[in-house]
DNA sequence: TGGATTATTAAACACTGTTCAATTACATTT
DNA sequence: AAATGTAATTGAACAGTGTTTAATAATCCA
């Protein structure tokens, strides 16, 4: 059955080329800005065609988090290279403050918009999984810091998640633009500086 | 003139409708979902009034903005009988998680929504002198644990900025819900934990 | 009362996500 | 090769969005 699975490739390729033009479209532009008619402008098919690939918008966006997620992780692989756990979480919270910066859409879609995630009701769902794989090299980080003796009365659970929420903090109130109650000259070094402030308290922690 | 003045105040009665119908839908259905048609079908007006009244959506959302950090401002007043700072700079944190808490829909349009901060260009707006005062209260804070002799090492500027991350990181990782990576049982309590963890780090930093 | 000003409306514009009946394309069977 | 059945694709429609504007209603002042 060749051409079963030649329609097969076929339905596939469609899917990929959507899943393309609404990456491409939302990283200029964002995700409300683009829409369905600009998606099917874009692979020059008709707006209706992409509800036989995916369910919703949504959806479509939701795809593109796997991407954002594979991209972040490839650039924690040579973290393998860095032997003592204590430098390891430090340059884990430098490459995700880095990877947020530069990817601030991606970003954006992965950890602040509120849409995609919102009908991904079941844990077992693959973002899920993607997430959790990220988080758990956080978690198994800070857990061999703390056999080394670092974090002394904490817990995994509350300070993985609190280092977490410390990087994740900084670059949303950037890339959400309210980093500019500070003083103006400020704004551009502040997260760097303010990082080095944290790495500070790490090591006191 | 007192006609005039009576054009006026009625001017504003309508404005001040609008504001509290706006703000009625928005805390019950959030940013996206409460629509200029809504707000009018409220107040009884046709839609077309409000553009006499606010350039657009945005700057009848933006308005609500002042309310927020009222509300806020008006929470962190008790902290004026803390004498020490670092249990004022710490109690500061508790207040700030518990107002965005129970305050989501506020929090969100204050710290996260994209929309009405974007056309507030200028940093003579109220919104930003608003904020500023807010954070101002942070940093005269964390410079009195200064002088006191913590956070040795450490820069006004950036810490500050840090610390404010992480309350506002833990937060919003809630309210978008990206707090689903963990395990489930701990999802309720991570918040309280986290901080309670920050809270030692705090007394170590 | 007449004229100028202002407040308010209804209708329209150009969008949005989504659905669905109708059409086209195509592989399989006769 | 022609007919059939299935799947892909379309175009139009629905109900909604923010916003603009010409026309209307209401009000104040001379």
């Amino acid at each position: 059955m060749g051409i079963a699975e030649r329609k097969i490739r076929e339905k596939e390729e469609l899917k990929e080329q959507i899943l393309k033009a609404a990456k491409r479209l939302f990283i200029e532009r964002g995700f409300e800005k683009t829409s369905i008619r600009n998606i099917a402008d874009e692979i020059e098919y008709s707006p209706g065609i992409i509800y036989h690939y995916f369910q919703d918008k949504n959806e479509i966006f939701h795809s593109l988090h796997q991407e954002g997620f594979q991209e972040l992780r490839k650039r924690m692989e040579i973290l393998g290279a860095v032997e003592d756990p204590m430098s390891r979480l430090k340059a884990m919270g430098k490459i995700y403050i880095q990877f947020a910066l530069e990817n601030t859409d991606m970003y954006d879609l992965m950890f602040i918009i509120e849409a995609p995630i919102d009908h991904v009701e079941n844990r077992d769902d693959l973002c899920w999984i993607e997430g959790d794989s990220t988080f758990n090299l956080l978690r198994s980080t800070v857990h061999e810091c703390m056999q080394k003796g670092h974090f002394e009365g904490h817990h995994l659970e509350p300070l993985s998640f609190l280092i977490w929420s410390t990087v994740h903090g900084m670059v949303s109130l950037k890339i959400r633009k309210r980093v500019n109650v500070l003083d103006v000259a400020a704004v551009d070094q502040i997260i760097e500086n303010s990082y080095h402030s944290f790495l500070l308290i790490l090591d006191r922690a």
